[in-house]
DNA sequence: AATGAATGAGAGTTCATTCAT
DNA sequence: TATGAATGAACTCTCATTCAT
């Protein structure tokens, strides 16, 4: 829409303006979009309210700026992690725990995003097609190599975003005797080994399934 | 909490009090909570602004309300469809296509539900989980008969959510062509199918995956 | 623009209504209309600060409707005034010594009105014409009736509208030995006999100036 | 009140605060006093924000400034071209003539003088009463000589001021069909030859007006 | 001479809720 | 049962001005 504010010209500006960005992620996290407000985010920042508004158009600015980074760093983690893997389903594996692993660190993550979706519109889908474009590729790469059976990957990679996301909503933000609002616990193994299991049932090649 | 506002006495009482619920179904379906006022539900309720609090005792009293309707029409929905079928995996394939339909119908199911996270806490796990546990009976009895195959039925049952709930998501709210918050389409049925048979391969029993 | 705020329906809300208006004329000519705000305005008016809302869209809402009343007014003033004369030079006497006489006691006429030029577009000008409208058709018809010279009638209006308004600003506003902003006092006598013999041999009929 | 800032002492000052002075008159023209900030003016001189401060001591001290140099410059105009005149009535054409070109050409003269009345107390005034002091003394001349009829000079001189002020405002500035805040256009020639008809029958020798 | 960063008071406006009728 | 009036705290955002560099 508007263009975009002009980059800090000095190292005090970027350190400025670095700090309200975190303080806006943590604020977003504890409170939620509607209940942040500029005073508290400044606060947390401790500069004065003005300066807010040196490095954002608006508060809808920077929450958009928040969910970019989060969705950065997310997808990073998991590339990172997958990256290393010999085949399809290891590299699932280790895309699917760098994802738990990054939630149970950065609630975040679930926290911010998914208020996206009534904040800004279409940035939630955007998160998760970026996300999706990477298991798609992945995915349609090991079916042509039979590395997996015969299924769309396009609906097979939304599949496993669904799965995701509610497997790390029920079992580390939710976590299992945990109050709602509360602290996060991590995946439990046999959780995640069942999640993988159902997973790989369903990617097997023809014939496969144990 | 507080105590539920008493039920209504007289005729008319009940009448105007569903015309709010159901105003407010559709303000805050289209406004989202924190865009819905009061002022908003209770012009399309066609009542004045007190008689909101004859009825109810707050903003937030009347979103659980509607939350759990849907939760109840929905469950209604899907276990009507699938107990016409005689075994698990119709069941399955019933169930979701009235969960597809009911989206499509009510694409306020999305809209607002996935905002009880932000609004009223413990109100979105409590929709999910009672949907899960529909699915966790079912899969469980179906596992003991040896139809489908030996997964963790409460793991497998979250899962099945996850993936209902983002296919939903992306063929239904969002479409194909479609603008961020424009109106939804119907899932398209090779969509459908090969969601199935993601879910199928996933659940069958050893060795039996085509 | 929007539909104007619905009209009070109880005799309270008329009244705290009109003691708005009041209170907003009263800021608005003693502060002017940037440092004229809404909590001057309620707090001089004895209500809270929402309730202005009820009434009015905003600001310049209120600001319109200010002017227009006291447009209303002082054409209500003139027109009555002159009304009576037999012929037009004595009711041009008349119609100016009305505005001079509402200028200084309301001296709100020109504080508030010569700032709606940069307050609300075209406000000054339609109040300027409606002014200017009443001499037209009394000096068209003077012409006519031979009472007058041969002068455009139009060009002829809008100059006597702009020496009343400056022997106004200057003698009724300003005073002779006034601190600027400070209070009004009356046109002396001698100035307005100068000003209207100006005016009257600028009318005469042809060969008659004395 | 405050000393005034010191003269800049290097060429590259003055043409520092040359430009600020410029893009100032052109700021306040386009969006009046209230909504010219300080960072459009700097922005629109090319300066940083800083900078403004070591020329002016305020937002109000440049309007000042402005206001003098436009008052200075009009007055130039009007002298100019009236003192090639032989005659008062003559001289009045050529002054007229000069002030409605000054106008048209800069109409900043209306759309920035006029709000002085609200920002600072007294500027409007002093504008006013030196355009007025040149045509006194050529009125109390010109009656001395019997040029013009038996008019005191001063009350006529504002008459002439408040004639020329809404002639331009009503053809110069707001044309006949144009739209509030449009540009300008030139006045007509017929309206300048009643309004001097007008203003020639008002000031003529007894026995004298055509 | 010049500047970008920082500030905080104050602006207009919204809205869930209460209350008298 | 129903209502319109009233409230005030809280919100986002702007801007003239100061200051360290």
């Amino acid at each position: 829409m508007t263009d975009p504010k002009p980059v800090p010209r000095t190292t005090k500006g970027t350190r400025t303006r670095g700090r309200l960005l975190a303080a806006a992620e943590q604020v977003f996290a504890d409170l939620g979009f509607h209940d942040a407000s500029i005073v508290k985010i400044t606060e947390a920042a401790g500069v004065g309210q003005g300066t807010f508004y040196l490095y954002f158009h608006s508060k809808i600015d920077v929450f958009d700026e928040v969910v970019e980074d989060l969705n950065r760093r997310v997808r990073h983690a998991m590339i990172e992690a997958s990256s290393r893997a010999t085949n399809r389903i290891d590299a699932e594996r280790a895309g699917f725990a760098a994802f738990f692993a990054f939630t149970a660190e950065h609630p975040a993550l679930y926290r911010i995003v998914r208020q996206a979706e009534f904040v800004s519109p279409g940035a939630l889908r955007k998160h998760y097609t970026r996300i999706v474009e990477g298991y798609m590729t992945g995915l349609a790469k090991a079916r042509a190599e039979g590395q997996i059976g015969d299924i769309d990957p396009e609906v097979a990679a939304w599949a496993l975003m669904g799965i995701g996301e509610i497997v790390g909503m029920r079992w580390v933000l939710w976590g299992d005797d945990v109050q709602p609002g509360g602290p996060t616990s991590t995946l439990p193994p046999d959780v995640f080994e069942q999640a993988m299991r159902f997973i790989e049932r369903a990617l097997a090649p023809e014939g496969e399934n144990r």
